[in-house]
RNA sequence: GCGCCGGUGGUCUAGCGGUAGGACAAUGGCCUUCCAAGCCAUUAGCCCGGGUUCGACUCCCGGCCGGCGCACCA
């Protein structure tokens, strides 16, 4: 058997992937709509055990929990997220050339305003024509043209009538913070926790690229580690010994390269500031190891800081590369307080948790309580301002309640009152803690890509007997099927046998695709295209000593089992044994 | 969204102003005692709409889809 070479270009998935069920176009028969994929058989069995594997690692292992959410989500969401402002796009089109501009850009590059989003299309349209300003391509002045909003959500109507507009969520986030209030109930207020979600995402992409790399509805896998900023670290030690490929801002900007480095030792440099974001980058390079992705076609890429969203202070991305491409299959954001405390704001509820201090602390603390049956009569509709000036006052300044008179300001107005009605006086409060909002760090895979990366990676071409063959080289735990099983030739009660077989290991919880199609070497070569790690024949000696051969599928190596040790010897298999010794 | 190129059975592809040929795959049969073998047969195709023409898969226009480049990717 030849050397394998691997990795598959492009096309060469595309025509695999569509081919033999992986995903294609979707809605194809009325011409499809771009950027919407269907995942086949093949596919759907491999993005259900990839999503599997995730939760097995991020949610089960990591004593995180894990919630769905709607996709459809109400306007006051995105209000107070950020995103109906941060994904409205100001698209300006040059009449000659037909480039298209973000005119928010083109006005913050030709004058001195810096945060031009924040402003209106029309306000936008009037300053590009006060500048002057050109098409950056063909030099066209652009004023008079129109600037169109483009938001990058899908918009949709929450019941009959338009007067309850809602969006198809951007990320998955955010239907995991809005229910910050009751999760944290759940999780007895006590920090840190974690809350996971997969589910689909949605982005009205201006312009869908290369396959399932830039879709307009996704899968996404996010995790929203809520962490004590002061307190919280995380087991750090479960991780420091494993190598991340790191690609730093420091070292983009100069002549740096990846670099190569334990968890420990990009902590102790600094290299990563954050020890949850190198927790999570040591776990997930485990995790990417063991689906398949080829490290040495990996890196963790951190964001240049004019990079970085709206709700990040710092973001890591892995990356794979795929056809020369490096591509981001993961964000790692420290999003710190930001969706929180904008929920905190936007919402009556209370994003945060009581945090207890070690002891309870005693402190002196001037407060009033007005006699407001004297306000009341003195003051009018104004005593309950008064009232609320008076607490102001004494907290700024209890001085001013030394003498007989106490004088307030309330608009402008100057009014004079005994202390004695204020009810002024010192008094001792007992504090036993704090209300803190929480840090968020979140890891958030596209799983989409990472399917994508894993397929892409795992393609190998050989040469079997001098006839070439191709097969997908995926981990046990991933293979849409685990076990073929044939007989070698469909006569004799062969295949009568290997179909009583395939049926106990259908009952033995594997999954088993049954084939008697051809000769032996066509199925073992299905199997292959499609990832099947094992293949079980049976012929005339099965009949006669009740024993299988069991054909490995990257080595192509065969070994006879007894029938009745199948399970078992299957089972020790899927968990890492090998075939041969 | 703009520009360039493309769209023919399931997949890959040849070809022409007079409605299409191959390879692979698939299905059935024969053969075959472990790696895409052979033989026979079968199924199956010109992206959509409009225009030009006696006649359009072919030429023209528009759309949709795909690849690449630009822009965009919070």
């Amino acid at each position: 058997m030849a050397d394998a070479t691997a990795g598959a270009d492009a096309d060469t998935l595309a025509e695999l992937a569509k081919r033999r069920g992986f995903f294609f176009p979707a809605n194809e028969a009325y011409g499809g709509a771009s950027g919407f994929y269907t995942y086949g058989p093949e596919g759907a069995a491999l993005k259900r055990n990839l999503e599997a594997s995730w939760r097995e690692r991020f949610v089960t292992r990591e004593d995180n929990m894990e919630i769905s959410s709607p996709t459809v989500t109400p306007e006051s969401v995105f209000e107070a997220s950020g995103h109906l402002d941060g994904f409205d796009d100001m698209i300006l089109e040059c009449p000659e050339c037909g480039a298209n501009h973000r005119a928010d850009h083109l006005v913050e590059d030709n004058t001195e305003i810096e945060e031009a989003e924040s402003f209106g299309t029309d306000r936008i349209a009037e300053l590009v024509a006060e500048h002057g300003i050109a098409c950056p391509s063909c030099g066209t002045e652009l004023a008079g043209e129109s600037v169109e909003a483009f938001n990058l959500m899908f918009e949709t109507t929450i019941g009959p009538g338009s007067s309850s507009p809602g969006y198809l969520r951007p990320e998955t986030a955010q239907g995991i913070f809005v229910e910050f209030p009751r999760l944290a109930e759940y999780a007895r207020n006590q920090l840190p926790f974690g809350v996971a979600q997969i589910g689909h995402g949605y982005r009205n992409e201006i312009s869908p690229r290369r396959s399932l790399i830039r879709v307009r509805e996704f899968t996404m896998a996010e995790l929203e580690q809520f962490v004590d900023p002061e307190s919280d670290a995380p087991p750090i030690e479960r991780v420091e010994d494993v190598t991340l490929p790191l690609y730093s801002a420091v070292a983009q900007e100069g002549e740096g390269s990846i670099e190569r480095m334990s968890v420990a030792e990009a902590l102790d440099r600094g290299v990563v500031e954050s020890e949850w974001i190198a927790y999570y980058l040591g776990i997930a390079t485990e995790w990417y190891e063991a689906v398949g992705v080829d490290i040495e076609r990996f890196r963790y890429r951190q964001h240049l800081p004019d990079e970085l969203s709206h709700y990040a202070s710092d973001c890591w991305d892995a990356e794979a590369e795929l056809d020369d491409n490096w591509i981001e299959i993961t964000g790692f954001a420290d999003r710190g307080a930001y969706d929180l405390s904008k929920h905190d704001s936007h919402s009556d509820e209370a994003f945060s948790v009581f945090r207890p201090y070690d002891e309870t602390k005693t402190v002196e603390r001037p407060s009033v309580e007005p006699d407001m049956s004297y306000l009341g009569p003195e003051f009018g509709a104004d005593a309950g301002d008064v009232a609320d000036e008076l607490a102001a006052l004494a907290e700024r300044n209890p001085s001013a309640f030394d003498g007989d008179e106490v004088a307030v300001e309330l608009d402008g107005e100057q009014y004079e009152l005994p202390t004695e009605k204020t009810g002024f006086a010192v008094r001792s409060e007992t504090i036993t803690g704090e209300h803190v909002t929480p840090h968020v760090i979140e890891p958030s895979f596209g799983m989409g890509r990472v399917l994508y990366t894993v397929l892409v990676h795992s393609y190998r071409e050989d040469e079997v007997e001098g006839e070439p063959r191709s097969y997908l080289a995926l981990p046990s735990e991933l293979a849409p099927t685990f076990v073929g099983v044939f007989p070698l030739m469909d006569k004799d009660g062969l295949g009568e046998r290997a179909n009583e077989i395939a049926a106990d290991l259908r009952a033995a919880g594997f999954a088993v695709e049954y084939d008697d199609s051809g000769n032996i070497g066509r199925r073992y070569r299905r199997q292959d295209e499609v990832g099947t790690p094992y293949c079980v024949t049976v012929d005339y000696e099965s009949l006669d000593e009740g024993t299988v051969t069991v054909r490995e599928r990257d080595s192509t190596a065969q070994t006879r089992i007894a029938i009745d040790e199948l399970p078992a010897r299957l089972t020790a298999l899927r968990a890492g044994e090998s075939l041969v010794d």
